[in-house]
DNA sequence: TTGAAAGCGCTAACAG
DNA sequence: CTGTTAGCGCTTTCAA
């Protein structure tokens, strides 16, 4: 077990050993000014035999700028929370910054603001927030007054930078596919929602009015697929149900799975669409019809918003993104 | 749009607001010494109304201590790296640490060194290194001499202080399942390894050669579970394969949609078992027979070792849990 | 208990 | 181009 810290090398160490003065050895870590290729050399050398790193506090407190970026976010695991977060931090990184994590349990105050305090404690030179649920949103009001912010979205929104992923454009188109296959209607089971309404929701409820069929009520469920299975079994038991658009792939297949349970197969039976094209929505058995969503994409271009806001660039245009639908076996022709 | 950044409320602001010195403010802040009742309180009335906030960068630079805390991991958004990346935050959120993440693209030495550096200038409290694939292992080497480390793993091993799920254990019980099923021998489906050999890849074998039946050759299949299903498809046109064990149950998803295309039905042509226990497992159709593998709990025994290390209490026992295992629909008795 | 003084390791002016 | 001089915001001696 070795754990052993070595004494901490320090500038002064390297300009000793370069012979040079310290600010001259700041230079060439920097960049912030031009160095003779002799003494930049000497540096160098020092650098690379004596192991120096910078030390990120000290670079932080002298400068007043950091290279490290907060994400905010409600959760971390949870698919389309962690592709997000993956490609935050793949842009971060390709770009020099490095990424810490603050996770925001509820919208409570006590909750935002201690992940805010913890944020703005480590003067990050941006944050990026995940706007998909309660948290996210509360967090990104109390950021947005601190520090520059970008905001991750799936419904477009003024008053912050953000990259959105159209959310609403897709499940209209989706609805509009389960109506075409000549369903009545089409019922929806709802995830946890940023807001009172989400773009997922809101998309289908605009295709059905738009098409002039009943408009049935909504189903809610957590993330948690248990919960869909349940609403499945229930389901089952209404013969007017033909069609159910579901928030996520993987309540989908948990509601195909209660379905099942009570003997109604799919597509036969009931159509059912997902949303976000899961890597495992293929692999399902049916494989889910779906509106694929490339939540790192979503990821990587908020970073990219961040960029620009923090080199004073143009403001990116609004990034938003159409989820193409990609209809496989989940959904068919309603029942003769 | 309100972007815009306030001036910085220093400690010094806070003092002279208070009517007491520096140092003052400072051991109300970190309790490091005990202050008269009156001018703590003081303080704390200066710290809420000018809404200050220490900065971590300062903190860090004098003290030399900071409560930072780095996750280095191969990959930020699988399953298992996911939750265990969750449960780590959340211990270490729980504990007063800020989390960065620090993500080893490859086991080339380029971007070892790339992630130590990142990690070092930090200057963190501590690292966890997520051992579960080579360029955690190369990261945990790198990292081992500078820094307090614990790894997070599938494997026992000595040398670390680490928090470990004994994959084997599990893996070795699901073949014997499966033997005891009547089958003649069980097929392995190995996902990438972080070693030469996982724990999930020599139980299974050590099952095997217990049983004293033949080791079938291991195939090996990417994290994409498309490939999974190429396999499947593949397997389903030898008439010999009637067991299969795969490493992770995305790669049982994969494989099953693969026997399924060729024809074949899972259980009652081949058994087919998983392993993780993802939350889809139970919703797939068939239910994958698989080994509960709690990530977010390793997660937090790992922060919990981290802290025994950093506090100097006795190192606590090596933290092994065996994961269970769960029979469902997807593996049966052999056909007659 | 408290304040004064002295840095932590680095960057930012400022002369030259 | 380069060195000198001042700090950044905080904690840590050290006296009092």
């Amino acid at each position: 077990m070795v754990t052993r810290r070595e004494k901490t090398v320090t500038i002064s160490d390297v300009a000793r050993v370069a012979g040079v003065s310290v600010p001259t050895v700041s230079r060439v870590i920097t960049g912030a000014a031009r160095v003779s290729d002799d003494k930049r050399r000497r540096v160098l050398d020092a650098i690379a035999s004596l192991g120096y790193r910078p030390s990120a506090a000290a670079q932080t407190l002298a400068s007043k700028r950091s290279n490290v970026i907060g994400i905010v976010t409600g959760n971390t695991s949870r698919y389309g929370y962690a592709e997000a977060i993956r490609g935050v931090e793949e842009a971060a990184r390709a770009n020099g910054y490095l990424s810490f994590i603050v996770v925001v349990e509820t919208a409570e105050p006590d909750d935002v603001t201690a992940a805010t305090d913890a944020v703005l404690r480590q003067s990050p030179a941006g944050v990026v927030v995940l706007k998909f649920d309660p948290p996210g949103v509360a967090a990104l009001a109390a950021l947005q007054q601190h520090v520059p912010v970008v905001a991750l979205s799936g419904v477009p929104e003024s008053g912050v930078p953000q990259a959105v992923l159209d959310e609403s454009h897709a499940a209209a188109a989706l609805t509009r596919h389960l109506l075409g296959l000549g369903h009545r209607t089409v019922h929806h089971v709802r995830v946890p929602p940023s807001g009172k309404e989400d773009g997922r929701t809101s998309g289908w409820r605009r295709a059905l009015l738009e098409a002039g069929v009943d408009v049935p009520p909504v189903r809610d469920v957590s993330w948690d697929p248990a919960t869909a299975r349940e609403i499945g079994r229930d389901l089952a038991a209404e013969p007017d149900v033909t069609a159910v658009f579901c928030g996520n792939d993987e309540t989908a297949m948990g509601l195909i799975r209660g379905l099942h349970d009570a003997g109604k197969r799919v597509p036969e039976d009931v159509s059912v669409a997902g949303f976000d094209d899961h890597p495992l929505a293929a692999m399902f058995l049916p494989a889910l019809t779906t509106a694929r969503q490339d939540f790192a994409e979503l990821g990587r271009h908020g970073l990219a918003q961040l960029q620009a806001l923090l080199t004073g660039a143009q403001p990116l245009a609004l990034d938003t993104v159409d989820p193409p639908v990609v209809v496989r076996e989940s959904t068919g022709p309603v029942a003769s």
